[in-house]
DNA sequence: TCTGGGGTCCTAGGACCC
DNA sequence: TCTGGGGTCCTAGGACCC
């Protein structure tokens, strides 16, 4: 059987739900993101690109270039909520599929020739479900491999459809070329810039070994093979290690010591309480400082028996800030924990720490009532009642 | 253009073991 | 005693993506 992938990519999808929800948005320039110093766009209508408005630019500048855009901070669960439904779409139409993001998914389409009469025929009727039912426009790209399908949804866009006919990878790859190539980022064209490369087909001028010796073991076998349209295998295997982290950050500066460990716990606490919800226990905790200057440090544990509460990441979190902060205020601070296992495997070994896996179910149930509504305790009210 | 927040994967060096 | 090579785990920082 021939492989067959579909990669789907909602149209500036955050705006689109806003358009939705909000018709006299409809037309108009739309930013998705904070008003304030030190925040980006998150999302924009097409409306607002015009302007050259894009995502992760300082809002500060978008509204330079657009002052008239109308700017709503965004509401992630309602775009959980329409993403849910195009996927709950995608499951019907497709055999198999992995959701990269809330916005995307890469369809495996291989054997479907005995259901639709072509990939085309299944990607329209595709655009046409989500149309209809949600509302909403996707961007389909169809080829032999998921990295190429991916390359082929972002080349028309929006309500777009491309197919690369197998055989024809290597000239899509020319023809979208070096800039757009995903995985591809400033760094690595920086200094690909520095070897003169600065076409695909430059590239394919070197040997594996020595892209390998220029970029990294791994970067170096990928870019040899992502420049011929081979597959580099995106998304092939299961994702093993799992991550949650949050991270605030700050205007102005945090300079006092109250400030700087009351947003801590409020972090821990938000790391905790996911980490709960998802069931999984950490096996490393680690913050994150950003100082004044922007220069980012980090620094992680892994304790030998667990971590099982809010308290004991704030704890651990606190030891961590106060061994690597080297003082001048605080731009940004992150909490976040690694090396997560399925909490129910874990809680199995391990007899000891009784006290701390109570305080663990304690928090479940808060999680349980707050996730009714009710409101979980001020992180600040919790620090009072410490001392 | 003075640069968010949530993730994943990779690298290089060190510790430790065989 | 001044010395190999491989494997695994941990750490800090980078690169990239949405």
């Amino acid at each position: 059987m021939k492989p067959l992938f579909f990669h789907v990519d909602l149209d500036a999808f955050f705006a689109a739900v806003e358009v939705l929800d909000h018709p006299e948005y409809k037309g108009k320039p739309l930013i998705i993101g904070h008003r304030g110093p030190r925040s980006v766009v998150s999302t924009c209508s097409y409306e607002a690109r015009k302007y050259g408005v894009h995502s992760a630019m300082p809002m500060e500048t978008a509204l330079r270039l657009c002052p008239h855009a109308i700017t709503v901070p965004g509401n992630m669960r309602r775009y959980s909520e329409k993403s849910k439904e195009v996927m709950s779409i995608i499951k019907d139409i497709a055999p198999e599929y992995i959701q990269a993001s809330i916005d995307e998914a890469y369809l495996d389409m291989t054997g479907t020739n005995l259901i639709y009469s072509s990939p085309r025929e299944a990607a329209i009727l595709l655009k046409e479900r989500v149309r209809k039912e949600t509302g909403l426009t996707i961007s389909v790209g169809a080829a032999s491999s998921r990295f190429i399908a991916k390359l082929a949804s972002d080349y028309r866009k929006p309500d777009g459809l491309t197919i690369v006919p197998e055989g024809l990878e290597c000239d899509f790859v020319d023809t979208v070329g070096l800039k757009k190539l995903w995985g591809v980022g400033k760094a690595t064209l920086d200094r690909m810039e520095r070897y003169n490369i600065r076409t695909t087909q430059d590239l394919r001028q070197y040997s594996e070994e020595r892209l390998g010796q220029l970029f990294g073991q791994a970067a170096g076998s990928y870019l040899y093979k992502v420049c011929r349209g081979q597959d580099p295998g995106i998304y092939s295997g299961e994702n093993k290690s799992h991550s949650i982290s949050a991270e605030r950050t700050f205007f102005p500066d945090l300079i006092q010591k109250e400030a700087i460990e009351l947003y801590l716990l409020e972090l821990s606490q938000e790391v905790t309480f996911r980490s709960l919800d998802e069931h999984f226990v950490a096996r490393t905790i680690g913050i994150k400082i950003r100082y004044p200057d922007f220069t980012t440090v980090s620094i992680q544990t892994t304790p030998q028996d667990g971590i099982y509460n809010s308290s004991e990441v704030f704890e651990k979190a606190k030891n961590l800030f106060w061994q690597k902060y080297k003082g001048g205020g605080v731009r940004l601070l992150g909490v976040g924990l690694y090396q997560m296992y399925s909490g129910d495997d874990i809680e199995q070994e391990e007899l000891f720490k009784d006290d701390e896996k109570k305080k663990r179910s304690l928090e479940r149930v808060i999680l349980g009532i707050n996730k009714k509504g009710a409101g979980l305790k001020r992180a600040s009210s919790l620090l009072k009642e410490k001392d």
